[in-house]
Order: C-alpha cells, then sequence, then structure tokens
DNA sequence: TTGAATGAATTAAACGTTTGTTTGTTAAAA
DNA sequence: TTTTAACAAACAAACGTTTAATTCATTCAA
C-alpha cells in the first residue's frame, strides 16, 4: 500500500517537472492521487492539518489527531508509518493539489501585463486564504530551522515555482515597455506572501480594530479579502508600473 | 523574587499607559528591571529564546535548555517555576524592552511628514531585525490560536502601541494635506510587519536566488537590510503620499 | 447458497522513551 | 545557623510506536 502512494506521487512529480501537461491530466492525475487515500485516511491527515495549525507539529499528540478523527490511536502508524510521515503525507497532498495550478495564467492572452499580475495576485490570494491551516504550517516549517529536510524540500519547490511565475510576468511586462526596469522581485514577492500570511495570521486583531465584531464570519472573511486583493493590487500597480517615477 | 519582578513589571506597565516619561526614567526602569535576573537567569533565557525560535516551544525540551545553557535541568523549574513561565519571563523582558521606544519619534521636529514614516519604517526594521529570534517565537504564537492569554497579551498590547503611533503619523500627515485620505492603516501595518518578517523567515531564500553566497552573513544582513528599507519606504512613499492620484 | 479461508481494518493494551517537575542532599554564602 | 545555589536521582504523566487479538469484508471451493 505504502510503495504504491510513493510511487504514485513520484509519478506526478516526474510528469510535472519534466513536461507541461494540459489540464485534463491534471485533474486526472491528482484525482488518481486522492483516490490512494481512503476517506478515513483522509479524515486523519485533515484533522492533523486543522490541529497542526492550531498547536503545531510537536505541540500536537498522535492521541489528539486520533481522538478528534473519531480512529484508534495505531491507526497512525498503521496508514502513514509515523507522525512524521502523516505530515509529509499531508504536504505531498497540499502541494500537488496546487503544483500545476500556476501555469495557466501565462497562457491567457487578451490582457494587459497589469491584468495578468492582478490576476497572479487573486490566484495568490485565494491559495492562501483557501488553506489557512495548511499555510499556517507551512510558515512553522520555514522558521524552524533545516528539522525536516523533507518538507523544506516541498516548500523550496513551491517557492522557485512561485517565483518563476512572477518573474516571467514582470520581465514580459518590462520588454514591453510598461513596467519598470529596476524592479527587486525578491522583495515584491515577500512583501505579496507577507502581506497575506501576516493578514492571515493577525486577521482577528484587524476585525477588533476595525469594528467588524457583528459582521458574520462569512462577511468579514469576503471583507477582508477583498481589501487585501485592492490593497496588494495597489501597491503592485504604485511599485512596477512605468507611469510614476519613483527613485 | 518572582513578586518582586512582577511588581517591577506592573510599575512600567502602569508608567507607560498612564503618562509620557522622559528616556532617562525609562533607561532607568528598563535597568533596574533586568537587573531581577542574574547572569544564570539570563543564560537560561537567552538559550530558550534561541532555541524556542529555531524548533518551538514544544519542539523544545527544558533538557534541551539545561544543557545548552551548562546549568542543571532543575535549576529552569528553581529559577522561573515552570516552562511555561519561563516563556513568560522572556516575553517579559523583551517586550518592556521595546515598549517605550516607540514614543520618542512623535516628539521629533524639523521632519517632513514622510521623513517621520521612513524613520519609524526603520526602527521597526531594526527591532524586527535585531531581535529575529524573538519575533520568530511571537510569529508562532501569533499563529498558535488561544494557546496562552498570557502572552497573546502582550503581543496584543505591542501591536495596539505600534498602530496607535503608526495612526499618528498618518493621520498628521493627513491633516497637513501631503497624504492621502484613504489609506487603509490597518493593511499598510500588515504589509511593513508583513515584509519584514516574511523577509527573515525566508532570508536564506533571497540569499540563493540572488546569487549572494559568497557574502559573509554580515554584509548579507546590512545588504538585505539596506534593500528592505529601500523597499519599504518606496511602497510607502507611492501608497501615502498625495502626489500621484491611484484609485 | 453455503461455509471455511484469507487478508485487511480495528481495537485495547503494553512497550520503551522522553517529557516537565519534584525530591532529597550537598556545598557555599550570608 | 539559616538561606541560597546546585546537583543527581527519581517521579508520574505523556509521548510515539508496537504487539497481539479480534472484527469485518471478500473470496472461492463445495
Amino acid at each position: 500500500m505504502f510503495v504504491k502512494i510513493k510511487q504514485s506521487f513520484d509519478f506526478v512529480f516526474f510528469i510535472s517537472y519534466v513536461c507541461i501537461v494540459g489540464l485534463e491530466i491534471v485533474s486526472a492525475v491528482r484525482k488518481e492521487m486522492a483516490m490512494e487515500y481512503n476517506a478515513k485516511q483522509l479524515q486523519i491527515i485533515y484533522v492533523a492539518e486543522r490541529l497542526f495549525a492550531m498547536k503545531g507539529f510537536a505541540g500536537t499528540s498522535v492521541r489528539d489527531i486520533a481522538q478528534e478523527a473519531d480512529v484508534n490511536v495505531s491507526m497512525i502508524s498503521y496508514y502513514f508509518g509515523s507522525k512524521e510521515k502523516l505530515i509529509e503525507a499531508l504536504f505531498e497532498l497540499r502541494t500537488s493539489e496546487s503544483r500545476l495550478r500556476i501555469e495557466n495564467i501565462l497562457l491567457l492572452e487578451d490582457l494587459t501585463h497589469i491584468q495578468k499580475v492582478y490576476i497572479m495576485i487573486d490566484s495568490v490570494l485565494d491559495r492562501l486564504w483557501g488553506n489557512q491551516c495548511f499555510h499556517n504550517i507551512m510558515m512553522r516549517e520555514q522558521l524552524s530551522s533545516e528539522r525536516t529536510p523533507y518538507i523544506s524540500q516541498h516548500i523550496l519547490e513551491l517557492k522557485i515555482k512561485n517565483g518563476e511565475l512572477m518573474n516571467r510576468l514582470i520581465t514580459d511586462g518590462q520588454t514591453a515597455g510598461v513596467f519598470r526596469k529596476n524592479i527587486d522581485l525578491s522583495l515584491m514577492t515577500t512583501t505579496l506572501y507577507g502581506t497575506i500570511n501576516h493578514a492571515i495570521a493577525t486577521q482577528e486583531f484587524y476585525r477588533k480594530i476595525n469594528k467588524l465584531e457583528d459582521l458574520s464570519e462569512e462577511e468579514f472573511r469576503t471583507l477582508i479579502k477583498r481589501r487585501l486583493s485592492q490593497h496588494l493590487k495597489n501597491l503592485f500597480k504604485l511599485t512596477v508600473s512605468n507611469e510614476h517615477n519613483n527613485q
């Protein structure tokens, strides 16, 4: 069983790196891959994700997970081998989901360069905002220096992948003459991800300070997401656009 | 011993909230407070800070701390009462250090509004960059929802305090007519802290991607700090300044 | 349609460590 | 003498993991 899962993932990995594949293949692979986990396994993974995000990896015991997922403690070792392998499975699942979603933006036509950047911003925002638990875990793991080489590798992959897209979008605009030349791409990426991550981490504070407590959870989420989107687009437009001069 | 420390902190707290005090009083209080901890206690606190930043609170055992600090395990309970109280002592120490540093910026004269904002940016940058370990821990604790009400309280205080300063700086510029009216202050703060925090968390990646591996640790730190400062000042200038119109 | 056989799923209990903390004791300082 | 600092040892609880037994579902010959 385990061997099969690993093989399947290496297969996905291989495809995503060697060639560009159409979306139909992507979703097919994803579906096939997700099918490797039965309902109980996915239940364990999702519960673990929520608890890891809340209390950290070391702060969450396998008994906590088992209790919340309503399974016996030994099932975690039985299904995943170990607690460490469980979080690795979580990373495999989540990163493979978004591994290829990025490519599409570059293929879009009939859009200005700044519009493509806007779409990228919303894409990143949707992804982080829709997977808050997982990205909490990712942030934590980024802070833990070199604890888990396996997971660090996944994070590094994602960063490079996202960085490449950003790079393409900006340099395209630069060669077209509508974007400024001297842009620190890395720092723009840092601002994009840093702002969203920090907004997620401090959203309750934002809610309190802006007196939005009477909004429902859903209303608040859409409100802050819209404001964040506008804020980031504004930041990027002002920074990369060639219209205004900024030393 | 503990009671005395607590009293001292409540005293600091009281002063900082009720009235504005001169710098001489501040440093005097800080010195008195720091003196409450002997060399061995401080050694434990600093080692704990480094390890908590590296491996997280739950991921660090008291034996790890004791070994690195070269003291007996039982000394931690002896001096601080518990592991939980140890991290609380760390938060008391670090937050009280920077609790009153903020006020000074508002008192500065002969500076334009944007210059004051620049000084604030550098001030925040210096503080976060100079206490990376501590702010790693703070970021982690921000992610842990409601685990430690005592520490959450400290973080909340800092956020409010910093938010108030930012608020004052911007509204001063707005009434003077040099800053735009419709600024989402919270999101600007989010971008400021988010960018710096994310830059700290991913600095090794920045180093690798920008091919700066041959720089020494010190050279790299000053370089990225200077770039960050410039980047953030640029962001703020473009965003708050009234010169350019941005919908 | 039966019924033993096979293998996977599930369980309670136990495993050996590691955890944070306490104890009792000794050495030094006040 | 009394207090404080430091230590090794021991403590119970919690940890991740394994074991062994049991239930469940599926298969396949009778």
